[in-house]
DNA sequence: CATGAATGAGTATTCATTCAT
DNA sequence: CATGAATGAATACTCATTCAT
């Protein structure tokens, strides 16, 4: 039972092994020119064994997004249960359960990213893909949750709540795909940070009556 | 003299064939499952010439999203010059275009935003690139010219409006990918009009004192 | 460890088979005529495995001339060694290793004189063209020791002996290169053995006082 | 009349002006990576201006040999016909007029001997193969011819004078392309002309009584 | 489980050559 | 004759994936 427990455990951490190394060299690289031997280098194993752990390429690459999908719920949660809040300090509470999933991972959040507005998505396994797809609607729904009880306390305005969630999440994304790309064409210093906080502040007011 | 210009003009035209034969053939299959060859069928002509017109493939990609850069221009210049509006309408106004923008090549846009977060971009010749970055630079500019305005005339919110562009480009852009990616996912059906329509709302009522 | 030697083994063992493939390829239809592909099939592999061992086509082919360096090598260290040999032998020896590097593989060294004076050599890996040329040098050395030698005992002409070594070499390989180009202008019988030692003959009669 | 010359006067030099730049590129690039592209730039003609005035690349390529064996024939026709000269006076002029060829155009004479063993020779037209083929054999004849004299006046050793021109000839090109390859390989000065001297001298030494 | 050599289908790209103007 | 755009066959090389050890 002991040695059962510890090889799951150590399989458990060879998986972690292959995910951080997928997740820097996709990162450095990009999808498309990363290559699954450059992945099995720096993970320092060999290119078979990434297969014992993951179906694929697309899967591993879709694996990444799981674990941050997995974190921001848990996080989404913690928020929908802090019950001492009022309807604007929750959208506050949202917006830092964002900001921590973006420092636990700025690099697989980026990746999620791209997956979802990438071509890898349509060729997942089954699996994989209901398996995002319940992470992503998990998520949104509890932000749409969180939106509608502010509606139904007339502190926002009257919209659907789940439109409220989308814009949510677009804004989030949409920012940071935007100055992450900004500092490929520009060069440019990361204004992340400020930017985000600009955005969420006038998100805030903008569904505030 | 004669001749020199429509010879002028026919490569031109081939160009724009061959961009029309892309974006169909890297709409329907993505950038990597398409082939050259598939492109060049689709525009009917050999693969040899599209390197008459291209360098290479990344470029053939890029190219498509500099024909949009240009209409977004185009179309931006126009709401800049109705001298007509208030800071409200010019927003409005701003919204249309970029509607139109959608309206007019929605895959291209699509595009346009992979090529932005992606691994292409550093691929790129310099010209192509610097001509990419300026057509942005000009829309940007654009866009924060009118924030500007409506900052200077007490009707928006004291913002970077630098930043207030930005954020108003990821909001557009984050709501069409999030979208689109829903799409995929979910299989559910479009709802991106409406919901870049409360986003918009909410944006100008939150930049809105 | 016996199954790490032997793994050993076998990869030298199918480099082998790759190189004596490559060998007949390219003998047979020339550096460009020959595909890649058509080496991999006559030495029943797979196109891709190739590239395991060699770098590129120009690496494979320019592997072929060092093993028959590594010959010429051995065999000229050979004539070096026998001491019982007045100058005038040592000269008829140092004909007979040249004979027998011909007749080890007449096609592979016709190669080494093409390698050496083609386009392929610019572009070969530094550890290759280093390799090359270390035992280029050596067996020129060991040439050059042997003219130094019947030098100093007077027997042959006072002249620069790396000169002599460099002459005796380009005769060599001038005839052999000149006899094979007869072949296919004239479709003439060949006479290269014949014509090699008269030529022989002529240069140590020339070089003797 | 006079039109018809001039044509055909500017044809000859528009011939010249594509061999010129022919000899450079191959020279530079080699035959392979030589495209008909850089030939026509470096001419400052079109591409298919070329195939006006020659077959195809191969032999462009061979009628650069062509031009060069001419001058080859005329100058060994030059010293065939110096009566005052005595036998060994004959092999200096001899070696005057390969001197010469080499430094009117050493690139194509260096071209010549690629051609020679390269795959090229096995593409030729029968007419140009034919072509080559006569003057080869006839400057051939020519130092046969002279050899023999030699022979039969007792100043030279008794062999066959068709070997002792190959050899002659093959110790000439030998020199030189051995010189050249030492130069990739060891990025060594150039030490052709004193290798030559005594590359000769050896040789005359070594045939004569 | 782990390995890593082998696979072989897949494709971007090149370039000699042609031919309508 | 000259052009140069168009051709399209030809091929080196890659890399996700497998499987015998």
């Amino acid at each position: 039972m002991g040695i059962k427990e510890r090889k799951e455990r150590e399989k458990e951490r060879r998986r972690q092994q292959i995910i951080v190394a997928a997740k820097r060299i996709f990162s450095a690289k990009g999808f498309n020119k990363a290559t699954m031997e450059d992945i099995a280098e720096e993970a320092e194993i060999s290119p078979g064994t990434i297969y014992i752990y993951f179906k694929n390429k697309d899967e591993l690459y879709a694996s990444l997004s799981i674990r941050i999908l997995q974190h921001l719920n848990i996080r989404l949660e913690h928020v929908k249960n802090q019950n001492n809040l009022n309807d604007e300090q929750r959208i506050a509470s949202l917006k830092d359960a964002l900001y921590d999933i973006y420092d636990f991972d700025p690099l697989i959040l980026i990746n999620l990213f791209h997956l979802q507005s990438s071509e890898s998505l349509k060729n997942l396994s089954p699996g994989l893909l209901s398996e995002i797809k319940r992470l992503s609607q998990s998520s949104l729904k509890i932000m749409s949750d969180i939106f509608s009880e502010g509606i139904s306390t007339g502190v926002f305005i009257k919209a659907n709540p789940n439109a409220l969630a989308d814009i949510f999440w677009a804004l989030f994304s949409g920012v940071i795909l935007w100055e992450e790309s900004k500092k490929i064409i520009d060069n440019k210093k990361d204004f992340l940070k400020p930017t985000l906080d600009i955005a969420f502040d006038i998100f805030r007011q903008g569904i505030t009556k």
